[in-house]
DNA sequence: CTGTTAGCGCTTTCAT
DNA sequence: ATGAAAGCGCTAACAG
């Protein structure tokens, strides 16, 4: 294939004019970058990638690192931040940490990225104290999305906020017995998700003066067939809720799976709200706290392409996107039949 | 950071030496393999990407090329693609091509990937001839994911066999009134997915002698809500379908949705299937033909991967993997309704 | 505004 | 089994 070398010669410079002309260079007349890029079509020159990091040091690329890319919401995020960077001329370099048969995760190796990326883009990945420092350590443009870690920008909801909104809705509907389904409580520094939520959850209750039964508390994996397990094990319990709060839209599906299973209507016998704003959600009817999710990748791209455009007035950026109760027909007042019985029996 | 000089310096051998350690060459006494490795390993020694590529010609890089990463289906696969690419030590290069808003997908440069991936696994993605022709002169091992190509590799599933499949399942249903919801007929030599759906809807149909109305025939944009759209388009009809049969699950939550909203009770007087055996489809009832998506991912990548390694037995394999209808709630009995009363009228 | 030139860090013959 | 040395194709001073 056509070298820079190439195209100088037949353009009649030097390859640092046709370096300069093709990157849009100042210091370059328009009369030869005009002949250059002529030249370069003609010879069907493209810049080598590899020569060019090697003696620029820049890559051109940006790591997107997710746990998994078969969700809904590491999909949408990874395609977003894909099209910001694509529009740039940046790469996006997949980086998956797949869960191998034995339940942990793979190791990630920050290492790995030292001269591959200009800038890292980490999704909701609960990282170790340790992984987290090997990242601070590559020294490059860092955006974590879904939660933030000190000294490097972030793109996230108010996870707390946003589940309190979620049991607020349902308090309001008069529900009392109102169930959690969350993910296991990792213990990993900057995969506060899940355990903001719960904590969102439990504040809400206790708010209310109700209070948060252990029972009512379930893990859900964030997958759908993880909410049918919960819902299932949650509408088995002797005195079983009437609401529940699912901590992503997906789980939520799952919950509301179980209910039909176990001919429970929806939402008169039990009212299901999840968090994300999941495409299916409007057309199946599940109430959610709608959370901007495109935007948030879109935005982490934002962040680490200014950060490599050389404006450091965002590098410590720490964006809290908003969210929005979006009620639909999978909530509604808490029934009133076991309370009246109650009362009957007991008056 | 340090380099293959340093080293090769602290373990008092030569950078050839190193090099042949590092990547376990042949030729290099257990003994240096091992101290190279150590003190590459204390000095945090990288092999630098680009240094590497520059000199050898290899990226040990797979471009991903996809029309969307939001969907479904291409979520699934590009994970698992990654998955196998990582696992040998690959980068996967996502390449998007976003919609843009006037309609007209963004062109796909197949030259801007020289020099920048060893190999190109394209998801059902509608090329252009021009386009198709320049891809194959990149002169990379090249697989096609949903299509296939003439001269490339390919995975996918039978789209006519997979679109009979689900049409005579209501056909034995005693459907006939059997409506296809599908894509644009998108007129691009490789994207024949819809159009062989179609053609498999309509060869069943004609199977059983059963006329294949215009009317019946909406387009669904493969999205759920375009999905949605299709449904209500359908049940709005004087003579509404019995049965849809739509092209994608997502599309066939749509149809789903729009019976909901319409009243139409699922599957007593609509019954509907989709393709694809997406996670929700079991949750939500959903009857459809099951194809093995992230499979075909990873077969794809696998496929890149022996081309690479010099294996070239497969550098023409045209795979076609199987389906499997999976009924379930959402299709049932045609409705003897409107038969009875008509005969009853007529009689 | 343009040319010269010294690397960037590794791989790969070719010797030994 | 190992070393020496010539690039790979480009960018970035530095001159001019």
């Amino acid at each position: 294939m056509a070298r820079i070398e190439d195209v100088a010669r037949a353009a009649g410079v030097s390859t640092a004019t046709v370096s300069r002309a093709m990157r849009g260079l100042p210091n370059v007349s328009e009369a030869t970058r005009l002949t250059v890029s002529r030249v370069a079509a003609e010879l069907g020159y493209v810049v080598s990638r590899s020569a060019s990091t090697l003696a620029s040091g820049r890559t051109r690329t940006v790591a997107v690192v997710a746990p998994f890319m078969e969700r809904w919401f590491f999909a949408q995020v990874i395609g977003a931040v894909e099209a910001v960077l694509r529009a740039q001329n940046f790469d996006a370099l997949l980086i998956g940490l797949t869960q191998p048969t034995d339940g942990k995760r793979e190791q990630f190796e920050p290492d790995s990225l030292r001269g591959r990326a200009d800038a890292v883009v980490v999704l909701t990945l609960p990282l170790t104290g340790h992984e987290l420092d090997e990242v601070r350590r590559l020294a490059l443009p860092t955006v974590y999305v879904g939660s933030s870690v000190p000294g490097a920008m972030s793109v996230r909801i108010d996870d707390v906020a946003a589940a309190r909104l979620a049991t607020d809705h349902l308090l309001q509907l008069g529900h009392t017995k109102i169930a959690y389904v969350g993910g296991e409580p990792e213990q990993r520094l900057n995969f506060t998700a899940p355990a903001d939520r719960r904590a969102g959850w439990m504040a809400s209750l206790a708010a209310a003066g109700v209070e948060a039964c252990a029972a009512y508390q379930v893990p859900g994996q964030f997958t759908a067939a993880g909410g049918l397990d919960a819902g299932r094990a949650l509408l088995a319990l002797k005195d079983p809720p009437t609401a529940v709060f699912a901590a992503s839209d997906e789980m939520a599906f799952g919950v509301l799976a179980a209910a039909r299973e176990a001919g429970v209507l929806v939402p008169d016998q039990l009212s299901v709200i999840g968090i994300d704003g999941h495409e299916l959600s409007e057309l199946f009817g599940l109430s959610t706290v709608e959370q901007p999710v495109a935007r948030q990748g879109a935005l982490a791209a934002e962040l680490a392409l200014a950060a490599l455009g050389g404006d450091p007035s965002h590098l410590h950026d720490h964006i809290v996107v908003d969210v929005r109760l979006v009620p639909r027909m999978s909530t509604g007042p808490a029934p009133r039949t076991r309370g009246r019985r109650t009362a009957v029996t007991r008056s």
